[in-house]
DNA sequence: GTCTATAGAAAGATAGAC
DNA sequence: GTCTATCTTTCTATAGAC
């Protein structure tokens, strides 16, 4: 963040010395990077440049890379529980969230982004299944309750999931009509899973 | 695959020297490991190991690890394309291809894990935008037609890819009532996209 | 608390023997 | 056509100086 620091007195004080802060700027260094890169990818060289302190630092305060991505997990599976969705206009203003730009929204989107490429590394996969299981699926079953709440709970996550990935995967957003029509779209699933019986009808809005 | 004749022959005649299926092989192995680990987890002495050969014949029928990768990718987008998809019982079949075991589909699933890896690996996801334009989201677009069709197509795509990384994140299959509720609820998804009008109903099967 | 220096492993590329 | 051997780079981990 505030390298001068480091320009103005380069050997003497190497640092501000504060161990809470340097720890943090660690931290989300290594969130962005592991977002970014997934954890294969990720340089512990290159987070310990983004947080503006040496390698062995990282050593320091987590013991290694598996322990940091740990922590970093942990952080990024923050709350952004279920309790403050409003069942009456949920729908839509998920599907406009998901109609924008990633840039829009650059916390959630980093912290989506950080678990779909640990989902996606062959090496973090194993840590995640029983994470989503308790802190996504279970509060979205939980949250849309009535009859196969199971299986709607996975519909509704599939959904989810494929508009955040198929979001990264287009860079711009989108506009116009076309917009407007898959926010209707989206919508309109959403509220049909939430709306207990299939045969509800979808609603435009 | 025959592994026999490096028992029996070890150094005199080291294979069965067949350019064509060493090469055919080598591919085979490579698709599979970039499916299963993604472009920066695969490794290319195992690769080389699953063909039954060296190291070294990747680079002299490939030319390197990136070049290798291009051609596993021109092959797994091999065209199991829009043409022979059924109208009216497309929705119902997807969804129950979906809603079944990874196993049931190996060469499917081993495709669709290597786009998806590829999508997801910040090395080679600047390959796939184009591709995923023209050979994936163009076909989808075409097929579906009439109004909004992109909008309609993106949905159609999110949907598909949500569940495919739904199904590979939960390992097991679902089964009885859950199945079935999850089966409609797909199944109508794709109905009321196929069916223009966004005012269209859900169809349970 | 922070940095320098180095060890040790892993993997891609390459040259040359058979 | 196929394999052995080696070079070079890169990254994690660790020990020790300031």
């Amino acid at each position: 963040m505030n390298d001068i620091d480091l320009i103005v007195r380069p050997q003497t004080a190497p640092r501000k010395r504060d161990a809470d802060a340097t720890r943090a700027a660690i931290l989300d260094a290594a969130k962005a990077q592991f977002a970014l890169l997934g954890y294969d990818c990720a340089v512990l060289r290159d987070i310990a440049g983004d947080a503006g302190v040496d390698v062995a630092l990282v050593k320091r305060y987590f013991g290694g890379k598996e322990a940091l991505f740990l922590e970093a997990l942990k952080a990024s599976f923050g709350t952004d529980g279920t309790k403050e969705w409003d069942r009456a206009n949920f729908g839509h203003d998920t599907a406009t969230m998901l109609a924008g730009s990633p840039h829009r929204n650059p916390d959630r989107t980093q912290r989506f982004q950080f678990l779909l490429r640990a989902a996606t590394s062959p090496t973090t996969a194993p840590l995640l299944s029983q994470l989503v299981q308790e802190r996504f699926l279970a509060p979205i079953r939980h949250w849309l309750g009535g009859t196969a709440a199971d299986a709607r709970a996975r519909v509704f996550a599939a959904v989810y999931i494929g508009c955040l990935v198929e979001r990264l995967v287009r860079g711009d957003a989108l506009g116009g009509a076309e917009r407007q029509a898959y926010i209707a779209r989206v919508a309109g699933i959403f509220a049909a899973l939430v709306a207990d019986p299939p045969e509800a009808k979808e609603t435009t809005a």
